[in-house]
RNA sequence: GGGCGAUUAGCUCAGUGGGAGAGCGCUGCCUUCACACGGCAGAGGCCACUGGUUCGAUCCCAGUAUCGCCCA
């Protein structure tokens, strides 16, 4: 801060200048100090490519405020940053490039396209990290990790072989979600569910034995009966027990199909009781198909078209086959609604809402899809994540996202990991040509069906369709020969493992795992984990699971979540609507400082946050005002400092010193327990409301004075005070605090490796505080008077004071000089009967009395109206208060400490309402 | 369909079994000596609705309505 100061905060500069100087020192990294126990945070990693949205500022706020507060509390602080490839996301990024060039992945081929991925990754990559340094984040910057560098990519080769070994990660057939878009599996989490309207279609199928009679079955997607392989209806419903065991003809084609009894899929209320099975095209219906041993017949292709080949196995009649062929679903549900319109056999239609299944990347619908996959057989793995929760070992903050977690945890489903897209960590498995003859079919695309067998040029792709029964052989390197028959015609499985895959092992795999290394000794167990609720599932939850199965041990203590970001209006922030609110745009309009203070006092438990730019303004004035303290703070300063022991002190400043004390165990206790919307909330307060407020003012007559005697205590007060202040707020706003606390007078490199401040109980003085509040009422009820009385506040008055109170009336006489000051007043200090009889308005607050002097040509009308009023008040609060009191039940059944102070309330509103009346009587008077 | 949460000042939100709070906004006064990104004062609320428990309910319980989120 260089003198003379501006007369408002200038963040830009001094951000930059106190970033510099914390990298170059290398402060960030934790220290080594004696008996200092490791604090470790690993940051959720972005995605590599992305750029900072107020998401991630409310996220890495937060983060930064506990590593900060950690730091200065002596731990070896260590956050952990790094940044994750983001698989499906990333590659969707550089494929929309190619496409403006008029080219696809396929066109360069797999290892030409991921060296793009990687030129982009370069280019690009990493402008997050330093969108996160401009928002102060502390990060220990040298050990930046990425999910694909070397040794976290050979930590996943290692997990994938162990797992597979113990048989837990397995390879399979099965329906899984398929995005026809990115034309690659999802697991069940990466689908987001959206209500539409949709129709319900009653349809009639002809018993093949009696063609005359109809089974009608409700469905909402008619377009897949032709993949139908039977009908179920409940085994216990009346309607259609008959039927049960014989066959329908199924419309369309030339195939019969078989009516089962079916509990389990069967609601007997929805629709018409009957559905159709269609196995390969409904998860429902596949495990339908399942229990009673139907083989799922495919009709879709793997870009969700008309299969030709599905539909001739599906027998469907030649005309309809050739029309439908390739077809979008869309287009083929009008064809098939329309074939079956012709022949009467659609019933009726009606509206049915229904939900249907979105990419989460891409957005476009997802269809089941059977198709050989590699899962993660979950069930071995949740039980002890389950434990870990419910023991404590974990603890789930808010708490209340705990049941959301072992909820889903105890019906969780195997987990889909494998994609079948190129960027990402390739599955570690490879197969014999040549003793997977039979289970091997090179394809034009990832993957195909067996519908389309072009065999393209190994040149172009590697692309292959694997069969279930192949046999992989996995290893963390390829192998050279197979083991069976010795051949060296191997190839590498193309599917690539699921971005969260490498996600679930990062508390650990970032700290050197598998080896031994230091870092996992000493910060594993990692503290605490800050995310958001939208990644509870795909990531927390994984975490828990892969960290308990290969370290035998949870990642971390603590998991504290936080709500999303909305705007004003309560909408989900994006790009399409708009509503984004740009946290760098923030920062570089309002200050760093007054963004990170913004996001923490959102930061309230449990419940979505709505941002007006507003509060961001606000929190700038804050800064503001902060700066202009220590303005005046130097401006008093820059000579004597008489240490004292604080009771010696005068009382402002004991007073302060109390506050202060008060202030440091609120916000350590707010930290502590994750409420950071308390801990800036008292900052606040105290800061502007006190601090400046009260205790700025109370100070200023004695450095104003020349030669006060209580100025050299005052001074040590006003800077002791002031540094601490700085060292509290500094983990929440660490670019003004430190900027100022440079300009004071100093030791040491960065406020940031201070010691937090902590409770001394040599500060707490309750007298001091009683005291500050007989002065508080004293000035404010007088304020209120001059407003009434509309006296300027800059003229002199003499006023008038007393209190009914005799241990009021003796601390009234030392605050004299300071209510006197307070007020640019003189204060007579006498009862009511030694005061003048006329023209004098008296006040009330409490057992104080108040004296104001009337001008003679004032309009009292006003005043008269606002006395009566308190009257009215004041006597609505007494009589309510009285009849309590008089109830006998309450006497008998409430607490006696409550029943006292009901009565002491009744008595000081009884005195008050009787000095009140008296007021009103005096106005009338002098009305006259 | 299942679960969870919310409903408090114009707006955004804290809060507590016993006197309704903050920030912003609004109104009035004030260029006063750190700060007009400021100071002082003020207005504004049957704490969603209906019952129950209790001496006492904004708070606990049940139901209703509306909204939101997660899961299916």
């Amino acid at each position: 801060m260089s003198s003379p100061l501006d007369k408002t905060y200038n963040p830009t500069a001094v951000e930059k200048k106190w970033g510099a100087h914390w990298a170059e020192h290398k402060l960030f990294q934790p220290r080594q100090t004696e008996k200092s126990e490791p604090f470790c945070i690993v940051i959720p990693p972005p995605n590599v490519t992305g750029s900072l949205h107020i998401g991630h500022a409310l996220n890495n706020t937060l983060q930064d405020i506990l590593i900060r507060w950690k730091r200065m509390q002596g731990f070896q602080a260590l956050w952990l940053p790094g940044t994750d490839h983001a698989g499906i996301a990333t590659q969707n990024v550089v494929e929309r490039q190619l496409k403006e060039e008029g080219l696809s992945r396929e066109d360069l081929g797999r290892p030409a396209f991921i060296e793009r991925v990687w030129k982009w990754r370069h280019q690009s990559g990493d402008h997050i990290l330093e969108q996160l340094k401009q928002l102060g984040a502390s990060c220990d910057w040298e050990r930046l990790r990425f999910t694909m560098d070397d040794g976290l990519s050979l930590a996943v080769k290692k997990v994938f072989v162990q797992l597979f070994e113990e048989g837990i990660i397995y390879r399979g057939e099965r329906l899984i979600n398929w995005c026809p878009r990115c034309l690659t599996a999802l697991s069940d989490i990466e689908v987001e569910h959206e209500d539409v309207k949709g129709t319900l279609y009653h349809i009639r199928y002809a018993l093949a034995d009696e063609p005359e009679v109809f089974l009608t079955v409700a469905t909402t997607r008619p377009e897949t009966l032709l993949g139908d392989t039977a009908v179920a209806v409940h085994p216990d419903d009346p309607r259609y027990q008959h039927l049960i065991g014989k066959r329908v003809q199924l419309p369309l084609t030339t195939r019969t199909i078989p009516i089962l009894a079916d509990s389990i899929l069967v609601d007997r209320e929805f629709g018409t009781g009957a559905v159709k099975i269609t196995p390969a095209h409904d998860f429902n219906d596949f495990e339908a198909g399942e229990r009673h041993g139907l083989q799922p017949l495919t009709i879709l292709d793997f870009k969700a078209r008309m299969d030709p080949l599905g539909l001739k196995n599906a027998m469907v009649d030649q005309t309809l086959l050739a029309n439908l062929s390739l077809k979008s679903v869309k287009d083929a549900r009008l064809l098939v609604i329309e074939s079956l319109q012709e022949q009467e056999l659609l019933l009726k239609e009606e509206p049915h809402p229904m939900a249907v299944g979105k990419c989460y990347r891409c957005k476009t619908v997802v269809e089941p899809y059977l198709s050989p996959q590699w899962f993660v057989k979950t069930a071995p793995l949740a039980a002890p994540a389950i434990d870990a929760v419910e023991t404590g070992e974990i603890r789930i903050i808010p708490e209340g996202w705990q049941n959301n977690y072992l909820g889903w945890m105890r019906q969780i489903k195997d987990w889909c990991i494998s994609r079948q897209i190129w960027w990402g960590h390739q599955i570690p498995a490879w197969y014999c040509r040549t003793c997977n003859k039979e289970h091997l079919l090179e394809t034009g695309h990832a993957i195909g069906t067996t519908t389309e067998g072009g065999v393209i040029p190994e040149s172009v792709t590697m692309s292959c369709f694997i069969t279930s029964d192949a046999k992989p052989i996995v290893s963390e390197t390829a192998p050279t020969q197979c083991p069976q028959c010795g051949g060296d015609n191997l190839f590498q499985d193309p599917d690539v493992l699921d971005t969260w895959f490498s996600s679930s092992l990062w508390p650990f795999s970032t700290l050197g795992w598998p080896e031994e290394t230091e870092d996992f000794k000493k910060f594993y167990p990692t503290s605490t984990l800050v995310t958001g609720l939208d990644i509870l599932f795909f990531w927390v939850a994984r975490m828990v699971m892969m960290g308990i199965k290969l370290t035998g041990q949870v990642p971390f203590r603590d998991v504290y979540i936080h709500a999303l970001v909305r705007d004003a209006e309560g909408q989900k922030m994006s790009k399409s609507k708009g509503n984004v609110i740009d946290p760098l745009t923030k920062m570089n309009e309002y200050g760093t400082d007054a963004l990170r203070f913004t996001m923490a006092s959102m930061a309230s438990p449990g419940r979505d946050m709505k941002l007006a730019e507003e509060r961001i303004e606000g929190y700038r004035n804050f800064a503001t005002k902060i700066w202009n303290a220590a303005r005046f703070i130097q401006l008093h300063t820059d000579g004597t400092k008489t240490p004292s022991p604080p009771n010696s002190r005068p009382f402002a400043d004991r007073w302060i010193l109390s506050r202060l004390n008060h202030a440091i165990c609120e916000v350590t206790k707010a930290l502590d327990t994750y409420r950071f919307d308390q801990a800036t909330s008292y900052l606040y307060q105290f800061i502007w409301h006190e601090y400046c407020d009260w205790y700025i003012e109370l100070a200023k007559p004695s450095l104003q004075r020349d030669n006060d005697p209580d100025a050299g205590a005052t001074r040590h007060t006003l800077l002791e005070s002031f540094e601490t202040i700085q060292r509290l707020l500094h983990p929440v706003m660490p670019f003004i605090t430190e900027e100022i606390w440079q300009s004071f007078p100093h030791e040491g490199l960065s406020i940031m490796t201070q010691p937090f401040p902590t409770e001394n109980v040599d500060w707490n003085d309750a007298q001091s505080e009683l005291d500050f509040s007989l002065l508080q009422a004293f000035v404010s009820t007088t304020r209120t008077g001059r407003a009434l009385l509309n006296i300027p506040a800059n003229q002199p008055l003499a006023i008038f004071g007393t209190s009914t109170h005799s241990n009021e009336s003796a601390s009234l006489k030392d605050l004299q000089t300071s209510i006197e000051s307070i007020l640019r007043s003189t204060l007579t200090l006498a009862g009511t009967p030694d005061w003048p009889s006329d023209r004098i308005l008296q006040l009330v607050a409490g057992n104080l009395t108040i004296g104001l002097p009337v001008e003679p040509n004032l309009d009292l009308q006003q005043v008269v109206k606002k006395v009566k009023k308190q009257i009215d008040a004041k006597h609505k609060e007494c009589s309510r208060l009285e009849s309590r009191v008089s109830s006998p039940a309450f006497r008998e059944k409430a607490e006696p400490s409550v029943i006292q102070e009901s009565e002491e309330r009744v008595i000081s509103l009884q005195q008050e309402l009787a000095l009140l009346t008296s007021s009103e009587q005096q106005l009338g008077t002098m009305l006259r």
